[in-house]
DNA sequence: TTGTACGCGTTATCAG
DNA sequence: CTGATAACGCGTACAA
């Protein structure tokens, strides 16, 4: 494997010294239009790159940012995926490479990816209430930015969506459709909560909202949700009541259950859901949903960190909350 | 951001000199117990952790692999992402890193990667037959291995799964359970099948397969498949026959038609995919199916890759295949 | 078994 | 506006 051509070969050839072919990338010192000239052409002639090594060792830069992320996850494939492709669209606008970190390297993935100076800032996903990595960010002086809210966020830059708001929006939406009770598919109201604490907003979204509206929620765990098939068999509508349906995680099995009994969502019952756009989208009748934006995250996130990188913070405290729209397709008897 | 320790604190605190140090690290020459012993104990006290890019310049190599990734793609998520994942798990086990660069870099993204010295090898995927990157690798005397079969496969290393065998084995099975006539819904037989390659051996081994039974085949694409459509209102099963449907591209939008007419598979016809697991799985109806196994394929590059890395060769030109089977669910009778 | 000394290819300072 | 030159932190002959 040939060694490639150093800004030492282009200073020859252009018949400048080395440092100028340095100052002509970095635009830090002015060039005469001539010279300017002459090591271009060189560059260009010899196909030249600069050394991400030898460039980050000398400059203490390495344009590269860590995202450490959940793969076998709650999260859905799709969203992930749109959440990594729109960060690494925005990293490479601001000439920044991506480097992936699985979050099953825990801790130790963090400190090592930082600790060995092979990027400038890392993005943490999935972040739990008590997450050790967010104990490990505050003694760092690193920029880290957190999807996620910890528990305790005190000195610690955070991004995510605003489940609460989702929970309401879907609320509302079966509230205003003359629905007279609520069945909810999918996380646990409390006993899930205290892990990822996103659970925990939409279940505090949902239960604010239909206490305003006056509505009985039950809950139903997915995927084992034996309550919510009992609820579909006693029948949705019972005493000239009208139940609406909102399903969270477990939305293919929920669909299925309504499937197998023939019921269909809009004509039979209102469905609302929290799901991607793609999920909302792809199923037999689409769905009425919230739709948690990944690349709305990804975009917030990214902005975020490259105003990090240029000011040489560590970390700017703070929460980012990216709002919630509701979309209404036909799983609702109104679109 | 502080500097952090170099291997010149740990050798000054171990009271040692600094190359002691960096072979305690690479274990190129022996060492005493006693040094040994005092060396790791001031790595430890210290944290210390080697400079990557310090590293790289020094030793040349930087213990990272890029992996070119279509994100916007005919491909699943729920694919890439298990892709990904068993990759950089694999990767890890031999110290490597992975850096993500998107195949919407195209051809300069190879070179901006392999030629700024940031990987020591790339993973290339989403080839298509007539691939500008596999034009490049083979004058860059840099590894690259190729997930995909472009035509010209001399002085490539290829890896892809056995997608003719794939259309085989689903033919086989409908013939098997007494279909006289097949309709696949999905990439068309030659159309597309110019610029993934796969799509043809696809077809290839559907045809192949067909003939020898001597099924007549009407293929349709997704996702308009008007003409998939009019087969189902006309009738699946004419003349005493028995018509088994085949997916590939556009599975939601296929069983989509299929419910709104009341056909459920493995009642009304048999129905085979090549999908993945999951959404096989996913269906109202499981699907009887071949998947593409994204682990397998990550697992047989990763293995050739670090096969490469260790001999130092660029790449060693061959095309690796991984098999194709079966399951069956409930979307054929049998099940 | 260990230490010395040099080079890797940049960036950045200091002269000119 | 430009050219020498000293870091940057680690790998690795070469010497002892």
């Amino acid at each position: 494997m040939g060694r490639g051509p150093t800004s030492k070969d282009v200073a020859r050839l252009a018949g400048v010294s080395q440092s100028t072919v340095s100052y002509v990338m970095s635009g830090k010192r002015s060039i005469s239009a001539e010279t300017l000239r002459r090591v271009e052409e060189a560059m260009a002639a010899l196909n030249y790159q600069p050394h991400a090594g030898a460039r980050a060792l000398a400059g203490s830069r390495t344009n590269t940012i860590a995202i450490v992320m959940p793969f076998a996850s709650a999260y859905d494939a799709g969203q992930l995926m749109a959440f990594v492709e729109e960060f690494v669209l925005a990293a490479r606008v601001h000439d920044y490479d991506v480097l992936l970190v699985t979050a099953e390297e825990g801790i130790e993935g963090l400190r090592r990816i930082t600790g060995g100076r092979q990027c400038d800032a890392a993005v943490v996903m999935q972040v739990t209430a008590q997450d050790q990595r967010a104990d490990l960010a505050r003694t760092l002086d690193f920029p880290v930015i957190f999807i996620g809210v910890p528990e305790d966020t005190t000195g610690l830059a955070c991004v995510d969506f605003d489940f609460e708001a989702a929970g309401r929006l879907l609320v509302e939406e079966l509230a205003d459709l003359g629905n007279t009770r609520l069945s909810v598919l999918g996380w646990g109201a409390d006993s899930v909560g205290r892990d990822y604490n996103y659970i925990g907003r939409f279940a505090r979204g949902v239960t604010g909202a239909a206490e305003a509206h006056r509505l009985p929620v039950d809950w139903h765990l997915a995927p084992a949700a034996d309550g919510f098939a009992a609820v579909l068999d006693a029948g949705l509508h019972p005493d000239g009541g009208r139940t609406g349906i909102i399903m969270t995680a477990g939305l293919s099995g929920g669909m299925r259950a309504l499937a197998l009994r023939g019921l269909v969502p809009g004509r039979d019952a209102d469905v609302v859901a929290l799901c991607t756009e793609a999920e909302a989208e792809e199923q037999v009748v689409p769905l009425t949903a919230v739709s948690t934006q990944p690349r709305d995250v990804s975009r917030m996130v990214a902005e975020r960190l490259f105003a990090l990188i240029d000011a040489g913070c560590p970390a700017q405290e703070g929460v980012d909350i990216v709002p919630a729209t509701l979309v209404r397709r036909a799983s609702t008897g109104r679109a």
